[in-house]
RNA sequence: GCCACCGUAGCUCAGCAGGUAGAGCAGCUGAUUUGUAAUCAGCUGGUCGGGGGUUCGAAUCCCUUCGGUGGCUCCA
């Protein structure tokens, strides 16, 4: 036992581990001699949860402090920091945070141990009624043990599984980061509580680290990129959640719907174009009006006939396919469509490009029979995998959803379909998570979670097996046996919806395109008016051989023109001056600032040629 | 939708103990013709998100409306 003693103390342990439960680290002696006991310090996912835990009580203590009335109620660690919930008359301030941040190095400098005690509910229940606390009445109440546990530190006293750290003294870094509102249980229904959020890391330098972590979140927003390079923008007198794409994003979006529409067509999809609307009907057939209302906008009256905008394209696709009698032979259909759909998002959800109300889904639809769906989930999965490695998405995190506890269909169709998609993933050699009952009504789905450049997860691609749709409108196709069979359906997107993902990618890149995205790939500029000519020549060269091209040839510094360009993320700058004009070359400079020497304008134009159509996501060297 | 905060020129922001708007960048004009991230000068530009109110007087205070931002399933 010393000996662990020892250890603790040197590894600056936050708790112990015994069996698979986590307790104090003062509850050692305690402990069977024999006991298998491991050390939690705060380099584990474990230990600085409770790390940030105990700084959520300390954080607590000191609001109490400083706001003697404010009721507390729940504080727990999150995956990047750490919350607590008070329930305070006056809202916090920004200037609040200072001074709470002051009390909470106080008591850290003052050590204070914390120090767990069990007691009875009864007796729980009578301390916190007696400090007015009444929402820690109400979880205890809720509390289906005997005795519950409560932590003390420097006269602070709150109810807490535990474990915690051994004293105050231990945090090292901590900084509280905003303040917002919550419901009390995160239900509507309940009262609003003031949250504040922080975070803590044990040692400083993490901290620094962390805190410019999202600094460079901050520089790399869609929203502030999309206006200085000029994406895209929105406006009030057109509305919330709706999108104005600008020549620089319509380019870019352009650039992605090529690409998108060839590769579909390679692997063997059908192309459709459907309408915005359609009669009320339709929906009410689809289900849509039933498990989707929350999400579509009032219907519109059309010659006395209610028309509601698409909240989703299926219908349409199943009425191109039900447009003739389909034989097994055909079969797999696949449609695909960049379908534009409008859904109600509540006002405070909607988030620049990535929580709109009106999107463009890159969607699809295969019709395939039984014997078909290996196969297809297999290539979907493929082609998905594919289309997002191209955007240089090489991380995912993937989730197979099974069956929901209300559902549509039979349990052996969900059974056949989930195996479906389950081998698939087995097949493709992919670590997945079966998220148990998360699958939407109508069928089980795969989704996929791209990583970004800075390691934040993005749920894009989503891939469903849909049991509601075909039975729904009886969709069927003639078999080898001259009977009508049921297809089965597969809903997929894989970028999700262009706007979305758009946001995604800007975010991603920082706003500095690959080549073959980039808006304007060559910016042409000149020294001096004298090398206007050839500049111009170059400039048509290029634009004749596809490359989008812009010219400077003005009045300003080269250095003026070169920080313009990089200043638009252009990936090459072309710089004409004496040297260019007299020997017929070209010099370009990359984003990055490095020099590059080609000996004809058309050996840089076989260059970038190269680079385009590898759709390189890193610069060539 | 709810809570808090915010909304001033195309952009970024200053002005706010109430006295009727200002900077930098961008734009325009002129000068400069320059070799790798900002040449100089002048000019233009705002019914201070919209509407209503308090006041002799409102960008500043109050109400309302529209938009934006951070959050609202991480459960002692």
């Amino acid at each position: 036992m010393d000996d662990i003693v020892k250890k603790v103390k040197k590894a600056n342990a936050v708790a112990l581990k015994v069996g698979n439960s986590y307790i104090d680290i003062s509850a050692i002696y305690e402990l069977a001699s024999d006991a298998e006991v491991s050390l939690i310090t705060a380099d584990s996912k474990e230990g600085i949860e409770i790390y940030r835990h105990s700084t959520s009580h300390i954080m607590a203590h000191a609001v109490k402090e400083l706001f003697p009335s404010v009721k507390v109620t729940i504080g727990p660690a999150t995956e990047e920091g750490f919350y607590y919930d008070f329930d305070s008359e006056r809202p916090f301030t920004p200037e609040d945070l200072l001074s709470i941040e002051e009390k909470m190095q106080e008591i850290i400098k003052k050590n204070n141990p914390f120090i767990r005690k069990v007691v009875s509910k009864k007796e729980a229940i009578a301390f916190f009624s007696e400090q007015k606390e009444a929402y820690k009445v109400e979880i205890i109440n809720e509390i289906k043990a005997e005795e519950v546990s409560l932590y003390e530190e420097g006269g602070f006293v709150d109810l807490c599984r535990g474990p915690h750290i051994p004293s105050t003294g231990y945090i090292q870094a901590f900084k509280l980061l905003s303040i917002a509102g919550a419901y009390w249980r995160g239900s509507e229904e309940n009262k609003m509580l003031q949250r504040i959020y922080g975070t803590a890391f044990k040692a400083k330098d993490e901290l620094k680290d962390y805190l410019k972590l999202l600094e460079e979140v901050k520089k790399r927003d869609h929203r502030r990129l999309g206006k200085e390079l000029d994406l895209f923008s929105m406006n009030d007198e057109i509305g919330a959640g709706l999108i104005l794409w600008h020549p620089n994003g319509a380019l870019i979006r352009k650039t992605i719907e090529d690409f998108w529409r060839n590769e579909h067509l390679k692997a063997g999809y059908q192309l459709l174009y459907t309408p915005h609307i359609a009669k009320i009907d339709l929906w009410k057939k689809s289900g849509h009006l039933d498990f989707y209302s929350e999400n579509m906008y009032s219907p519109m009256d059309i010659d006395g006939i209610d028309y509601e905008l698409k909240p989703m394209n299926c219908p349409f696709h199943i009425f191109v396919y039900k447009n003739a009698i389909r034989s097994y032979r055909e079969l797999p259909v696949r449609y695909a469509e960049l379908g534009t759909v409008y859904r109600y998002e509540r006002s405070g959800v909607l988030h620049g490009l990535l929580r709109v109300r009106g999107f463009t889904q890159d969607d699809a639809h295969i019709f395939c029979r039984e014997d078909q769906i290996d196969n297809e989930v297999f290539n979907v999965l493929e082609f998905t995998l594919f289309i997002l490695q191209t955007f240089g998405f090489e991380k995912y995190e993937i989730f197979l959803s099974t069956r929901p506890e209300k559902y549509v269909g039979t349990p052996e169709g969900w059974e056949l379909s989930t195996n479906a998609l389950k081998r698939a993933l087995e097949l493709k050699g992919l670590p997945y998570e079966i998220d148990p009952g998360e699958g939407v009504f109508y069928g089980p789905k795969i989704d996929i979670k791209v990583k970004d450049s800075l390691s934040r997860k993005w749920q894009c691609s989503t891939i469903q097996v849909d049991f509601n749709n075909p039975e729904r409108f009886g969709i069927m196709y003639r078999g080898k046996d001259d009977k009508e069979h049921m297809p089965i359906m597969i809903h997929r997107a894989l970028m999700g919806s262009l706007e979305r993902f758009f946001g995604i990618l800007i975010e991603h890149y920082a706003g500095a395109f690959p080549l073959w995205l980039a808006p304007v790939q060559v910016s042409v500029i000149t020294v001096a008016e004298r090398h206007m000519e050839y500049a111009l020549k170059i400039a048509g060269f290029l634009r004749t051989n596809n490359i989008r091209v812009e010219t400077d040839l003005g009045g300003d510094k080269v250095s003026y023109k070169i920080r313009q360009s990089t200043v638009k993320k252009v990936p090459y700058s072309v710089i004409i001056g004496d040297k260019e004009t007299e020997n017929n070359t070209i010099t370009a400079r990359k984003r990055s600032g490095e020099n590059m020497g080609f000996d004809s304008m058309e050996s840089f134009l076989e260059y970038l040629n190269i680079e385009v159509t590898k759709k390189s996501t890193k610069e060539q060297v």
